[in-house]
Order: C-alpha cells, then sequence, then structure tokens
RNA sequence: GGGCUUGUAGAUCAGACUGGAAGAUCGCCUCCUUGGCAUGGAGGAGGCCUCGGGUUCAAAUCCCGACAAGUCCA
C-alpha cells in the first residue's frame, strides 16, 4: 500500500521531463530516480560504498560558512525570506525553549512545530529558509567511529506551508529547486544525483519523501509533510494511522557539513568539519593515536560550545544531563589520548572559530568556563571516590560481578572500563558484559502509567476576561450564562468576569459575589476549563441572573506584587548572573513567592545580596510596566526565546509583560502598571532544590514588614531564653545573627529556640556574659557545652579510689566485688576500675547500673545478670560479656536491683570454686 | 519527573547487616633521633556520629521526616 503510495505521489513531472527513470534498486528493493538507465543500485549505504572520498563533487572546495551562505542566498534569491532573531540571528537555539516535548532542536523543522505545522500559528515567513544549528545524541556510540556521524550539525532546510495544495510551492518546485542548487551552485555533475523514494514520518506527522543521493551519501532529504496521526485516518504507516493534515508542508533538510564534505572528499566528516580542532588536539595529546577519540572529542565540544552558549546548564534533568553527559565523555576521551590540557581550551578554541558565524555562542564565555572548571572537578571527584570504592571492593571479595558494575555505574557514576582498569592495575580481570547498557536502561524502565486524566469534552460557555483589559479591576458586573451544584456551594460560569483563575503560578482570586437578591456568596475558588472560567462560590445563582462581583483586592494585590516582583527578580538574576538563567518554576503566594531557575551553583550570600539590591533598585526607578497581547511572531523577532520562560503558551497570540530593560516574559498572569508599586524585596531564602536548579523565596511589599516583623519577634523570643545567660548588646541585622546562630548547632532557624533551651539546661553556665551578637553567644554556650560533656567522661580519682575502699572481697576467692553510685557516668567509671584485675562491679549513675568485670575473671555478666536486674527496674539489659548496661523506669527499685546484682554476682563464683 | 547511594575527627573512610564504653590511615601539635632536611621513634590534641521525631532499659547503628550531597535513566 505505501509502494503504491509512493509511487503516485513522486511520480513528478519534473522527472518525466528531465530525462530521469525510475528504477528499483536491486539491494534494498527501494524504488529511485535516476538519469544512468544503467543504474542498479539506489545510490544509498548499504547499497553502494562512498565514492567521492579522495575523488571530491562540485566545482570547488566547499567550507561550511561557503555551504551556508550560498544556500541561504540561493534560496533568498528564489523568494525565500532570511529568519532573524535578537540574540542568535538567524538562527533559532539549540536547546528547543519553545517546546515541551524535546530538549534540543533536531531539526530545522522543529522550528516550527508544533504550532506552525499544525497550522494554528501562521509562519515567521512563507516561504522561508534557514541554516538550523542541531544536535542529535541518537547516535552517541557512532560519533567519531562511523566516519559520518555528529552530534552537532547544521540543517538547512527551505520551507514552505501550504494551507491550500500548493499556494506556495509543493513537490514539482522543490525537486526543482533542489537540482538547480546543487547542479549549478554546488556543481555536483547532475548525472551523479540520484532521487530516493521513501516514506517520512515523525512527530505526529507524515508523508512521501524523497533522499537526494550523491556519490553515495544522503546529502538532503525533501519532505512533503501532507499527513498528520489520527487513529481514525486510512493510511497506515508502521502501526500507526494517519490523515491528510490541514497544511501541505514542505520540510526540506540539507545536511551542511555533508555537502561541504562531499566537495572535499575528505577521509571522514570530521576533517572537513573542524580540521584546526583535530590538529590542534593531535599537537597536544601526549599519545593521539585513538583516531575515534579525537574525532569524538572535536565533536563533543563543538555540541558543548553550542549547548553552553545557548545557555544550557548542566544538570542531573532535562536538557542539563545532556550536557553533562557529553562533558564527562569529552573528558573520558582526553584521558584517552593523553590530552592534558583543561577541557575549557578545547571548548574556547570552538568559540574562537564559531564566534564570526555565531557571534551570540560567546556572550556566555565567562560562564562557560566556570562550569567546564566545576564540571570537570566534579567528574575528578567522582571517579576519585569511585576508584577508592572499586578497591575496596576488590580487596574484600577478589572480584566484581555483574550485579555490582551496574551498581558503580548506576549509583556512583563510574563507568565500567574504568572499574576495568582500576581493576587491571590491582592484578584483576573483569569482563563486561555485552548488553551492559540494556541492562542498566531495564532499571529504569518504569511502567510510565501516565494519567491521562480524562478531560470531559464539555462545551462550557467562553467568559470574557476582564483582568486583562484592566489589571486593577476590582468590581464588575455580569451575567450568569452556565451553574451546576455542588456538594457544598455551586460551580458558576459568568459572561464576564475579573476573578482570576489559578494558572501560571498565579493562585486563584477569592471574593464575593452578589446576586440580584443583594445577598453575598463567597467565591473559594476560581479555575479555567475547557475555555470556561469557572466560580465556585457558597450557595448558588440562577441562569441569567444580574450578579455584581467583587474581588478581594489585597490578596489579588499581594499576588501582583509578588508577580511582578517575580519577573524583576528574573531580570536581576539573568543581569547579574548570565544569560543562562532561565526560570524553572514559580508559585505566587500571599505572603510570599517562590522562584525555581536554572544556575550551576548555589548563590554566595554576597550573591543575594546584590541580587536584592539590584531589585530594589528597579523599584525605586518606578519603571513602567507594558502589557500587550502580540503576534507570535512578532514578539519572537522582537524579544527572541527569552520570552518562554513559564512555559510556552500556545496560540497564535502572546501576551507579552515587559519590563524595559529588565525583563519580558510571555505570561498571562496580572502584573501592576510600575515597579514603583512593588514598594521593596526582601529574598527569604536562597537554596538549591536539585542539581544546576536553584530557588529564590522573597516577599515583596507589606509581606516584607509582616515577615521583617515575624523574624524581630522570633530574635526577640530568643533573646529571652538566653537572657539569663547572655546580655546582647548588637541588636542589628537580627535576620543574619539567627542565620548565623542556627550554623552554630547546625540546625534550622526555626528550631534554634527549642535547641537553645536544650542546651542551656545541659551546659553549665556560671555567670551572665555580655556578648556582642547572638551568634557570639552561642559559639560560646556551644563551647561551654563541650567543655561539660567532656568533664563527665573524666573520671573522678578520688571516687574511685573511695569505691575501691568499699570494695568486698568475695569469698574464697582473690577477687573484689563493689556495689555503689556515682554522680559521673557509671560506664566510664567502671572501665577506669576493671583496667586493674580482680574486680567485678556494679554501679549506678542516676539513670543505669554498669555492670563490669576484670578481664581476668571468666564471667559472661550479659547472659543472666545484666537481664535480671533490668527486670526489676521494669526494664531489661545486655552487653557484651565483661560489660553490661542495664536500666528501666522504677528507679525507685535500684536499691533492690543492686542487692539482687550483688548475690547473683556471689552465686557466680560459688560454681567456680 | 523517576530510581539508587551517601552524610562519623581537618581529609579519606571503617563501624551499621546482628543496637550495648566512638575507630583506622593521612594531616596537625609536643618531644626524641639528625649538623640540617627527607625519614624514623614516642606521646598528644581533635567527634552534638547532619538535624528532628519514633521504637528500646539502651540508638552512630533500626524506623519515619527534614536538610545537604552524589549518581543513573527518560
Amino acid at each position: 500500500m505505501n509502494e503504491e503510495f509512493l509511487r503516485k505521489e513522486l511520480d513528478l513531472q519534473y522527472f518525466h521531463e528531465n530525462g530521469y527513470v525510475r528504477k528499483t534498486c536491486e539491494s534494498c528493493g527501494d524504488s529511485f530516480w535516476t538519469l544512468d538507465p544503467n543504474d542498479t543500485r539506489c545510490g544509498d549505504q548499504p547499497c553502494v560504498p562512498f565514492s567521492f572520498i579522495g575523488k571530491p563533487l562540485g566545482k570547488k572546495i566547499f567550507s561550511l560558512r561557503e555551504v551556508r551562505e550560498s544556500f541561504l542566498s540561493f534560496f533568498e534569491k528564489h523568494g525565500h525570506s532570511r529568519l532573524h532573531y535578537p540574540v542568535t540571528g538567524e538562527r533559532m537555539p539549540v536547546i528547543a525553549r519553545w517546546r515541551n516535548d524535546i530538549y534540543l532542536t533536531i531539526a530545522s523543522i522543529a522550528d516550527f512545530q508544533p504550532h506552525v505545522t499544525s497550522g494554528i500559528v501562521s509562519p515567521p515567513a512563507n516561504p522561508l529558509v534557514i541554516s538550523q544549528p542541531c544536535i542529535r545524541l541518537n547516535d552517541l556510540d557512532q560519533v567519531g567511529v562511523s566516519g559520518r556521524h555528529l552530534t552537532m550539525f547544521e540543517m538547512m532546510g527551505h520551507h514552505a506551508f501550504n494551507k491550500n495544495i500548493d499556494e506556495i510551492y509543493w513537490k514539482e518546485e522543490t525537486v526543482r529547486y533542489c537540482n538547480e542548487f546543487f547542479t549549478e551552485t554546488i556543481g555536483i555533475p547532475r548525472e551523479k544525483i540520484t532521487y530516493k523514494e521513501q516514506m517520512w514520518y515523525g512527530g505526529g506527522n507524515a508523508g512521501p519523501c524523497l533522499e537526494v543521493l550523491a556519490g553515495g551519501l544522503e546529502i538532503a532529504t525533501l519532505v512533503f509533510m501532507n499527513l498528520k496521526e489520527d487513529p481514525k485516518g486510512e493510511m497506515v504507516i508502521e502501526d500507526k494511522s494517519y490523515t491528510n493534515n490541514p497544511l501541505n508542508i514542505v520540510d526540506t533538510g540539507y545536511g551542511l557539513e555533508r555537502i561541504a564534505w562531499v566537495t572535499q572528499g575528505t577521509k571522514t566528516v570530521y576533517e572537513t568539519v573542524f580540521p584546526e580542532v583535530i590538529e590542534w588536539i593531535e599537537t597536544h595529546s601526549d599519545d593521539p593515536r585513538d583516531k575515534a577519540a579525537v574525532y569524538s572529542l572535536a565533536d563533543h565540544t563543538k555540541s558543548l560550545a553550542f549547548m553552553l552558549g545557548d545557555g544550557a546548564v548542566p544538570s542531573n534533568v532535562k536538557a542539563g544531563y545532556l550536557a553533562r553527559l557529553l562533558i564527562r565523555r569529552s573528558l573520558r576521551f582526553m584521558e584517552a589520548i593523553k590530552l592534558d590540557v583543561p577541557l575549557k581550551e578545547v571548548v574556547d578554541l570552538q568559540l574562537d572559530l564559531l564566534q564570526d558565524d555565531f557571534p551570540s555562542l560567546i556572550y556566555q564565555r565567562r560562564q562557560i568556563h566556570e562550569i567546564l572548571d566545576i564540571e570537570t572537578e566534579r567528574y575528578r571527584d567522582t571517579l576519585s571516590k569511585g576508584k577508592s570504592l572499586v578497591k575496596r571492593m576488590i580487596q574484600e571479595k577478589k572480584r566484581i560481578e555483574e550485579d555490582e558494575l551496574i551498581y558503580l555505574y548506576d549509583t556512583h557514576g563510574i563507568p565500567p572500563t574504568v572499574v576495568q582498569s582500576i581493576a587491571r592495575e590491582e592484578g584483576l580481570n573483569i569482563d563486561i558484559p555485552q548488553n551492559f547498557e540494556t541492562k542498566v536502561a531495564s532499571l529504569h524502565t518504569h511502567s510510565s502509567e501516565k494519567k491521562v486524566e480524562e478531560e470531559t469534552q464539555e462545551n462550557l460557555p467562553h467568559t470574557i476576561q476582564l483582568y486583562y483589559q484592566d489589571h486593577y479591576m476590582k468590581e464588575f458586573d455580569a451575567t450568569v450564562i452556565w451553574v451546576r451544584k455542588t456538594l457544598d456551594g455551586s460551580e458558576v460560569i459568568l459572561d464576564r468576569t475579573a476573578f482570576y483563575p489559578e494558572g501560571g503560578g498565579q493562585l486563584s482570586d477569592q471574593g464575593v459575589i452578589i446576586g440580584e437578591d443583594g445577598e453575598v456568596r463567597k467565591v473559594k475558588y476560581v479555575y479555567k476549563k475547557n475555555g470556561g472560567i469557572i466560580h465556585l462560590i457558597d450557595g448558588t445563582l440562577e441562569l441569567s441572573e444580574q450578579v455584581h462581583g467583587r474581588i478581594d483586592w489585597e490578596r489579588r494585590y499581594s499576588l501582583m506584587k509578588h508577580h511582578t516582583g517575580t519577573h524583576v527578580i528574573n531580570g536581576a538574576l539573568r543581569i547579574l548572573l548570565g544569560e543562562h538563567i532561565w526560570q524553572a518554576g514559580s508559585q505566587l503566594n500571599i505572603t510570599d513567592a517562590r522562584f525555581d531557575y536554572s544556575h550551576y551553583k548555589p548563590l554566595s550570600e554576597e550573591e543575594i545580596r546584590k541580587i536584592e539590591q539590584l531589585s530594589n533598585e528597579f523599584i525605586k526607578k518606578n519603571i513602567s510596566v507594558i502589557k500587550k497581547v502580540m503576534d507570535r511572531n512578532e514578539a519572537e523577532k522582537t524579544y527572541g526565546f527569552r520570552l518562554y520562560q513559564g512555559g510556552v503558551p500556545p496560540g497564535d497570540k502572546i501576551r507579552v509583560v515587559e519590563i524595559p530593560n529588565v525583563d519580558v516574559e510571555a505570561c498571562g498572569g496580572t502584573h501592576l502598571d510600575t515597579t514603583g508599586e512593588i514598594e521593596k524585596i526582601r529574598i527569604i531564602k536562597s537554596e538549591r532544590i536539585q542539581d544546576g536548579v536553584n530557588r529564590i523565596i522573597f516577599a515583596a511589599g507589606k509581606m516584607v514588614d509582616i515577615y521583617q516583623k515575624e523574624e524581630e519577634e522570633r530574635y526577640q523570643k530568643i533573646l529571652e531564653i538566653i537572657q539569663p545567660f547572655y546580655e546582647v548588646t548588637d541588636k542589628a541585622n537580627p535576620s543574619r545573627q539567627i542565620k548565623e546562630a542556627a550554623k552554630v548547632f547546625s540546625v534550622l532557624p526555626d528550631q534554634l529556640d527549642k535547641t537553645l533551651r536544650r542546651f542551656l539546661k545541659e551546659a553549665d553556665l556560671k555567670e551572665r556574659k555580655s556578648v556582642a551578637t547572638l551568634d557570639e553567644a552561642c559559639r560560646d554556650l556551644f563551647k561551654n557545652w563541650k567543655k561539660k560533656k567532656k568533664q563527665e567522661k573524666n573520671v573522678p580519682i578520688e571516687e574511685i579510689e573511695k569505691l575501691k575502699g568499699n570494695a568486698e572481697t568475695i569469698p574464697g576467692t582473690r577477687f573484689k566485688l563493689i556495689i555503689g553510685k556515682t554522680n559521673a557516668d557509671s560506664t566510664s567509671v567502671a572501665t577506669a576500675i576493671i583496667k586493674e584485675p580482680g574486680y567485678i562491679v556494679h554501679l549506678y549513675d542516676g539513670r543505669k547500673i554498669t555492670s563490669a568485670a576484670s578481664e581476668d575473671i571468666e564471667v559472661d555478666l550479659s547472659k543472666e545478670i545484666a537481664p535480671t536486674i533490668g527486670h526489676i527496674l521494669g526494664g531489661s539489659g545486655g552487653g557484651r560479656p565483661r560489660l553490661t548496661q542495664s536500666g528501666g523506669p522504677n528507679r525507685d527499685k535500684i536499691d533492690e536491683a543492686l542487692e539482687k546484682a550483688r548475690e547473683l554476682s556471689l552465686e557466680i563464683f560459688k560454681v567456680y570454686r
């Protein structure tokens, strides 16, 4: 069926008019178009070998830059528009910020998915031409080995989006353009080019395609995307059903590096793509024999230059993980070829080479250096820790099993090859199982039970969003257009509302709705569902009832302050720390707000102070906040992809909130008119919530005062606690004092009061002291407490002598029995006594009875004596043969217990006699 | 987002399974050996066992939670 489909779809006039014949490859069975009637093979790998190595095609040698420029200008000449974005210029970032289904830009068409390809958003230009840097990590193990795989490459594409069948252009023109470009601009002889028919599918779309082959290499793919996935569709490809797409999309992908390679005919693609880097690596390496490692390193560092330059932060999640993966692989390759330079030097070389064509990459140079240094350091740590772990395992067990190999890699990040080399040093041979990777992978394949929430496709009426017309609207009139009773109230939809429904990290509004009867209904919660805005209210309302709504303004205003404040903080972070700062989530509350963002290390106190300061400066400047609805393409063109901080909103139009020179985001929340209204911002806490992601918790406006008052109160409360012992003279900056004080006892600040009470009770403070600050008081207290603890352990010599003096000799033996009480630690005293031979001791210290016997006495106290006397006290006891503890709640029976201990001790020696 | 692992002396780690006076190595300090240094010898200081809570007569150890860190997968 597909065969038939392809034959019909790709039977182009262009081929017939230009002397092409359709043949079937005798090797793979695919159909292809060629000018040579004697061709028997399709011209693709593996059916034919490369024929251009050493015998380049093309009218001259093309550099990467020449290929790119000639392609772009060729299509520009033929009516295609080049794109232009702020920061990145004629390309989009390699980190796919505008998508939430993929992390990296993997193809030029990815720039326009999902909204343009699905038809919701119009294309930025039509037709258009782009050379899009892409990163693919699917064939990592082929990179450097196969001679043609790269993780980072540029996919050039001319794209046309046809609403009707071919209003822009469709198959015929596509092939004509392609052929003209290759034969005239690049100068590949036309008879060397064949077109192979294929089915293309991916990302929910499909369509027929032509692979363009020259010299045995696929140099371009021309996709005619006219199908979309649809369970009801009639067309079946690889078990999935498709139906016609509303758009006919020309999706072409020209391999920039491959085209350059074909014109250069070098041994591998790597010599064409980064000859300078390979040369540099080989001259600086002490053992560059491992070619694959040299190539891979050259490749990976180029990928890293793009990823880090576009603001990726290494992490254990998402795109950051992929960056870390490449960094670690690079470090391993460097080790393999004994290249003893910092990784940042190699990446730096890439940046130097790339900066003319991709100037934005070097804005982040300082941060890239720091990131690479931190990551290198961390990798070294992991490895050296791993090394001692492996050595220990080897010494203990003399071998390492497969399970342990998996454990070492999965849990501690030590690759099996590293384990192997460590083992070899220890004289041990280890086999790495063939299917190691799959075994690791299988550990993590959890049944991904996606909770597909059955979105009831109710058709709810649409509501006019008054809060967008005026972010400050506090009251409004409206008509009830939908009502549903719930257990304790009802759900109501109005024709228009100023109540903001929960979304974008902003909490829902609350307030009241007053009905025609004049009665007031509380609005408890507001949310969006299927386009309707549902108000959860107490009581009920009638359909068509005229109502008056009033929102809880104090609550809303606080939320707005926190929301605009979040944007200010985001801007301050970006300005102070770099372009890699991206929002990773946020939660606005009434009393404070959380802002999560990507960054590669925890913030220092100094940095926190500066961020707070800069944010407050923006507030003082009283900058106007611009709120507007923009055409999506226009917004991207004006502001770049930094817009997409809190995720990607759908639709052709997006809401843009701009604080000039501070921050600009696509944001659907409600915002203040000026930054001055925030009043002030106070950073309450900065923490690292996961590798590569930090969180700032801050308060804005009145909440700062409330927070400060609370803090002041807490500080006063703590001062009261220590007041009998310490007088604090310098009461400035209580926040800092509390934080420092908490650090002394390694507790969280909110546990400080409790902790202090405990330490004051346990310490031994003689007189009231005057100290500068709370933390100084704490340090003194802690010192005193330590001293006291130590003294308790010290054994008073006089007491021991006294106890020894009271010893009774056990009849018929040379052994002495001591029964007694002590104020010091009974175990310490007892062990001091039994250092001399011939003693058996039972001592009570107010908490427990320690029983002990000297080494020369053959006895096991733990078997009978300890439990027995413990039972008397209502508990139990035990321990080692010659040293036991026993105790229990019944303190009043202590004398009885000691007497029993005496009896039992004497009894033992009857047996010995 | 999910899984696994780890927080014990300044550093690296034992101890944990099987609860019962907190250890080793390096580093630090003092003394001895030496003309001086490397070294060698003797002694010593240095631990809220990350923090809470629970179980228990008894918790570094077992259970729960928090905080901090590492690592793999998508």
